[in-house]
DNA sequence: GTCTCTATATATAAAAG
DNA sequence: TCTTTTATATATAGAGA
């Protein structure tokens, strides 16, 4: 995807693999971070790695079990929409630092 | 993401908010796909977005229902060490955007 | 292995049609 | 609305420490 592109098959050399594992799987936690926060879209996956045996689970085991049920059972499950106090929270803090993190980019920008 | 950096927080324009979510979607379908097919990893996921009743599977109904029933099977313990939390992913998340502060706030610094 | 850097590919917000 | 286009933001392959 940069430098290079890649080829749409196996990544041959294994630690390249690895390398590259690692970054996708940090972007792709990042894009159902931000799918479920921005969209307001309700995820639940499991991911197998090839580098462990348990598997990673977003966005927890909790949400992700109930998910599955909802799935097998069809009829909508009530969801209680009083549990994200803290994930408001932090949600406000990443908010107000990308905030700051632009305002003091553009002062610099006016510098140059 | 592009012409305009975005919030981290819910897009409250309802017209907006469903064009990224569909966009945000495929691109996150596409990722998967890539992660699988470059990395060879297992993935299931099912996403409920708020505007169809039926959940989006990746990659099929029957992966995910295979792939969640032995989910369901792991012992707690096990499944809970590699668990990435979306309060853990959030709180490196900060991090991060606290050393970018800082880093951009030293460049300023030098240069007053 | 593990971080950081950075050039390039890709994703996507907003505009235009 | 929906599609297509475009400008910008972001992700990431490869390299170097």
């Amino acid at each position: 995807m940069a430098r290079n592109k890649v080829n749409y098959a196996l990544i041959e050399d294994a630690s390249k693999r690895k390398v590259s594992c690692n970054k996708r799987l940090k972007g792709l936690l990042k894009n159902f971070d931000e799918l479920k926060t921005l969209c307001d879209v309700e995820v639940a996956t499991i991911i197998y790695g090839p580098y462990r045996n348990e598997p990673y689970t977003f966005p927890n085991n909790d949400v992700v079990r109930n998910t599955f049920i909802k799935f097998k059972e069809l009829p909508t499950l009530e969801r209680s929409k009083h549990m994200v106090t803290r994930e408001e929270f932090t949600m406000q803090r990443i908010k107000k630092l990308e905030e700051q993190l632009q305002k003091v980019r553009k002062e610099i920008g006016s510098r140059k």
